[in-house]
DNA sequence: TATTGTTATACTCTATAACTATA
DNA sequence: TATAGTTATAGAGTATAACAATA
């Protein structure tokens, strides 16, 4: 009720989400650029290390499963996925039971190439983390993680 | 020293960096996609409103800052400032002493434009910001914002 | 009919390389 | 020589449309 509630950024109460969300929008942009630059020596791509990635943590899937999960097409996650298994770094199966689907699953190379991943300490973002932040900043922005992973994973 | 060090995500102290980093890059490539998809009918792609946003922010600029603003190279900044002076929200003049500079600014339309894009409440973003998040978790997002804004737009 | 996946085609974003004009 | 910008070309990521095989 306050004269300045026209201000853009509010400072308590009631912040102006679609200027957030306008930020969001610039972040992201900018994290794409920057890590997609860091990763630029690892041989695969962000989409493709999305995907080695999930089938880490939740196991074989096949390509609507995947292409669901990432919120691509899948046509897309079929390109993505052609280039994977041209990489030998995952496999398709047959589905037991339904001929139409195909399982893919990771091969020893691809488990191999996220532990590599995993080793990579000294990317931009890992000392950026480490060296700018204090630890409660650091807490914020993993929880900040977790929770915009919430939004973006639920429909 | 505890056995269960190895855990990819250490509870307390010291997360795991890299993972962080990780989860950090497939929220970007979620976040990217979907806000992507859900700015679709504003007419303009995420880059040229990044550089609108930034035009409005600080003013009008050269190719070159620009792209080192938001982390292109120039010849990717030009092609993005070609689209928007195709689409009459940008425009060039010559810098008044460097007859090799353009400076780009904002057409009236490419004002309104971006007040468009804020009044756009319902995106999916905004909704979920609003709906799915308690006050708390809302000012961690913000910040969080703040914070690894910081830290892609240093050096 | 609906679902899974493929092929063909196109657009956006970004990059590198090679160039022109100007400083 | 160095800088600002352009043109040409290529690759990654994604989309839509049309199709085949299977359920």
């Amino acid at each position: 009720m306050r004269p300045q509630d026209q201000q853009t950024t509010v400072s308590a109460g009631q912040p102006d989400l679609a200027e957030v969300a306008s930020k969001l929008r610039a972040l992201s942009g900018q994290l794409t650029r920057r890590l997609r630059a860091a990763s630029e020596g690892d041989g695969i791509t962000m989409s493709q290390a999305a995907v080695l990635s999930r089938l880490v943590r939740k196991g074989p899937a096949t390509t609507v499963e995947l292409a669901r999960a990432e919120r691509v097409r899948p046509q897309s996650m079929g390109a993505t996925l052609a280039a994977l298994e041209e990489a030998g770094l995952v496999q398709r199966s047959p589905h037991p039971s339904d001929r139409r689907q195909m399982i893919m699953s990771l091969t020893e190379q691809g488990r191999r190439k996220i532990e590599e991943g995993r080793r990579i300490k000294e990317s931009w973002i890992v000392q950026a983390l480490r060296d700018r932040l204090d630890d409660r900043e650091r807490a914020v922005v993993i929880e900040a993680i977790e929770l915009l992973g919430r939004l973006t994973e639920e429909d």
